[in-house]
DNA sequence: ATAAAACATAAAGCTAACTCGAGGTCAAGA
DNA sequence: TCTTGACCTCGAGTTAGCTTTATGTTTTAT
C-alpha cells in the first residue's frame, strides 16, 4: 500500500509542509519518489512516523528522534542502542506522569478552592484552604 | 520573609534571567523593589511563581498564564474567570494523561521487542511482534 | 485540451521562551 | 576603604519547530 503526501498529512494529523520538513531533517529516509520527484510513502513510513509522533508526544527533540531514525538505517547491529533510547525514554515518560499527577493534585485542589470561593461567595472563607496551598508550596509538595 | 532573585532563582530552579523575563513579562506584580531598584521578592511571589511552574508543566503558555495573573491583580470578582481557566487546564492535564498513557503503552511494546531481539541475537525471530506493532499503528491504536 | 488541484523546491519568516552580553550600580565582607 | 560579587536595564541573539511565500511542474477531472 502507497500514499501520496496528501494522504499522509490527513491519515496523521499533520500538514503537508510539516511532513516536507521531517523528510528535509532526514527523519523519513524510507520515502520513495515517483520519476517525477513526487514523494511515495508506503505502510513502513507510516509505521516510523507513529513511531515518530510517539517519541514527540513524550517530549522528545527530532533531533535525539533523528539519532534513532539513523540507527534503523543502519541496520541490526543499532538494536541495543534503540533499546537503550527506548528505554530511557520510558523512564522520561515516567517521570512525566509522576510529575503530572502531582500538577494533577495541585489544580484539583486550586478547583476546589475556587469552586467553595464561588459557593459561598467570598475569598476570605478560604482562608484555611489557601494556607494549606502555601504549606505545599513551602514544604515543596509541589516542586522539586 | 523576603528572598532576594537569586534565593529565589536557587529556590525555584529558574534562573535570575528567567525569573526577570518573567517579571517583564508581567508574571510577577506583586514584586517589590528597594529604593535603588533590586527586587524583593515575599512569599506571595514564591506560592505565584509555584502556581505558574504548576500551569507551565501543564503545558500552558506564558500568555495564557499571563491572563491568569491579570485576574488574580484585578480581585475576586475574577474568581469564576480563574475557576473556568482552572479547571480547562485540569481537563487538559487529564488528556494528556491519557495520551501519554498509551505512549507508554506504546514504548514498553518497543522495549520488549527490542529485549528479545537482543536475546535472540536477531530481529528477524521478532517479525510476530513487529507485525503487532504495525497492526496496531493501522489500526489506530496508538494514534487518533 | 485545458483548468484546477496537488505536488515540488528554496528561502525567508515567525513564535515562544528563553539566554547572553554590555555597561553600569549597589552592598557586604576583609 | 576597597574590592568582589550580586544586582540592574536594555537590546540583541538563539533554538526549535514549524509556517509561509514565491515560483514552477505534474496530475487529474471535465
Amino acid at each position: 500500500m502507497t500514499y501520496t503526501i496528501g494522504e499522509v498529512a490527513e491519515k496523521m494529523d499533520l500538514t503537508i509542509h510539516t511532513l516536507r520538513y521531517y523528510d528535509k531533517e532526514g527523519l523519513l529516509p524510507f520515502v520513495e519518489r515517483t520519476e517525477s520527484g513526487r514523494r511515495i510513502f508506503s505502510d513502513r513510513d507510516i509505521i516510523l512516523l507513529s513511531t515518530i509522533e510517539c517519541l514527540k508526544a513524550t517530549g522528545m527533540s527530532l533531533k535525539d528522534i533523528k539519532q534513532y531514525v539513523d540507527w534503523c538505517v543502519e541496520g541490526k547491529e543499532t538494536v541495543p542502542q534503540r533499546y537503550e533510547l527506548v528505554k530511557n525514554q520510558k523512564k522520561v515518560l515516567e517521570d512525566q506522569m509522576t510529575q503530572l499527577q502531582k500538577m494533577l493534585d495541585a489544580i484539583n485542589f486550586k478547583c476546589d478552592f475556587y469552586k467553595r470561593a464561588i459557593e459561598t461567595g467570598s475569598t476570605d472563607l478560604c482562608d484555611s484552604e489557601r494556607k494549606e496551598w502555601a504549606d505545599k508550596v513551602i514544604n515543596g509538595t509541589f516542586n522539586r
